[in-house]
RNA sequence: GGCCUGUUGGUGAAGUGGUUAAACACACAUGCCUUUCACGCAUGCAUACAUGGGUUCAAAUCCCGUACAGGUCACCA
């Protein structure tokens, strides 16, 4: 088995497009097959430089193993359309040869003329065949004055074109709404749909999966095997995958591409997860997985026949897993690009300190910002909800002013502070909400925080002494 | 507009003819766990599978119509 994933090297990889990439290499890697990337740069006005270099840098980081490519080349090269140009051409012209495809001389400004009487009788347009008729004399001569052409397909009429899906099953396409498809655009480029024929063909491969908007347009595809006497590739149409409004996705709605999701600090192998999950479920039901046990489960049967909409809470939560999954040691590895340290000069174990602290509750790589905030702004003061709060019983000074004599005494660690504040439960006798809530309060001046003998050990003991003292007295 | 496809809760979904819970997960709500936030745990959350008909002893599951949604009809991919 061989798959190809095609993408056209336009910038940034949607999520979508990603999602269907992962469905195929799933999918192929589960036969054992090639994964083949090819670049379909036909359309010259939209290529974006370093697009591939992009490509490969997104797959990779999904954990995809690329068996051909641009940049790795097998023995079905070159794998950039716009380096294949002479073989559409051989091919046009093979057709051509054989009656079934002819040369089109029609200016944009007939086409213009045609697509507007079809608008005036309300149909839409369609080719009408003119050059098709053209003599053999004629050709010779336009050719001969340089005159610009396409080649086109002559299409079926009648009757109608079946295509056989995975997914869809069998659907029949009417033959009457196909155009004489254009092959060869007068660039010399083929069209997108005749040169992803050709290269299939030639590159071996035998299992096409794409997006479902594709379905309806593999009739043309083929007509075109047909017409050379190929066999045909078997096709699996993958539904769409929704924005969070319930529209397809798109840039300018502001949908997150791959790229987006990555520099905010979510994991690919959370992404992959997530996406893979989107219009297919595996049969154990199991949520969490890995790249392998993905490829081992896949079952291109259980893929959806429905579109499904993309839920940032869900990816989210997926992210929040696998980072509090992750070792010590990689989370910090990992949480490094993601933390704009605010204070190069603090001591390197206390940053680590204060960033584990956050690891089980962390979303995604760029809220540590957020979250570790307070630990470097030094704006201390206790406002009026804390102030009524302290002044709510009678006990909370008792409180305060046996937690400030027992840590005068203590070593200063985690484990000595929360020994002292147990120590003040017992020696005081308050609990729950009046014991911890002074010490974080007088310690931090703030009401909430993470765990408050971190909390405290982070603040640091000079500085704990010093607002515990100044409250006491 | 023609054609193609789809429609199970706010979301992802399981389920493809059979009894008296439509699984599971996210989200949400409430409660519990040494304080807050989060984590974790527990409980709750679709009188019902878009809708109307039909087939059947029996339908979310099969058939037809309707509605709605998406896709597609380029010298774009």
């Amino acid at each position: 088995m061989r798959s190809r994933f095609a993408p056209s090297p336009t910038g940034y990889m949607h999520i979508g497009n990603l999602r269907t990439a992962i469905f195929e290499y799933a999918l192929t890697k589960k036969y054992n097959g090639d994964f083949i990337l090819r670049i379909e740069d036909t359309d010259q006005t939209r290529k974006v430089d370093g697009a591939i270099e992009f490509i490969y840098e997104t797959l990779q980081l999904c954990g995809f193993k690329i068996d051909e490519g641009p940049l790795n080349p097998g023995k079905y090269g070159p794998y950039i359309q716009s380096e294949r140009l002479d073989l559409y051409k051989k091919y046009a012209l093979d057709l051509v040869e054989k009656g079934k495809a002819y040369y089109c001389f029609c200016t944009e400004e007939e086409l213009e003329e045609m697509r507007k009487k079809a608008a005036l009788r309300n149909r839409p347009f369609s080719y009408d065949g003119r050059c098709s008729k053209l003599s053999k004399e004629k050709i010779a001569e336009n050719l001969a004055k340089g005159i610009p052409y396409v080649i086109r397909q002559k299409m079926p009429k009648t009757g109608y074109t079946i295509v056989n899906d995975v997914i869809y099953g069998e659907i029949k396409i009417d033959n009457s709404i196909l155009d004489d498809q254009i092959l060869l655009k007068s660039d010399g480029y083929p069209t997108y749909n005749f040169a992803n024929v050709i290269d299939d063909h030639l590159m071996n491969i035998t299992h096409v999966i794409r997006g479902k908007e594709y379905l309806d347009q593999t009739a043309k595809y083929n007509l075109l095997y047909e017409a050379f006497e190929w066999e045909k590739p078997t096709y699996i149409h993958v539904a769409m995958v929704l924005g969070e409004d319930g529209n397809k996705l798109s840039k300018r709605n502001g949908d997150a591409s791959f790229m987006d999701l990555y520099n905010e600090g979510y994991l690919p192998e959370a992404i992959v997860n997530y996406l893979s999950l989107l219009g297919w479920s595996p049969e154990n039901n199991q949520e969490i997985f890995t790249m392998e046990e993905l490829i081992t489960n896949f079952d291109e049967k259980r893929i959806s026949k429905s579109s499904s909409q993309y839920d940032a809470k869900k990816l989210q939560w997926f992210n929040h897993q696998y980072i509090k999954n992750m070792e010590d040691n990689k989370y910090l590895e990992w949480i490094e690009k993601y933390f704009e340290n605010p204070d190069e000069t603090k001591d390197e174990a206390w940053v680590k300190h204060l960033l584990l602290l956050y690891k089980n509750g962390l979303n995604y790589g760029k809220e540590i910002n957020e979250l570790v905030k307070d630990f470097y702004t030094d704006n201390y003061s206790i406002n009026e909800e804390c102030r009524e709060f302290l002044n709510s019983d009678e006990i909370i000074p008792k409180v305060i002013k046996e937690f400030l004599n027992l840590i005068k005494e203590i070593n200063w660690n985690v484990e000595e502070i929360n020994n002292a504040i147990m120590q003040v439960k017992e020696n005081v006798g308050a609990k729950g909400k009046l014991l911890f809530m002074p010490i974080r309060i007088v310690a931090s001046g703030l009401m909430h925080g993470p765990e408050l003998a971190d909390t405290i050990y982070l603040i640091g003991k000079d500085k704990v002494i010093e607002r515990l003292s100044n409250e006491v007295n």
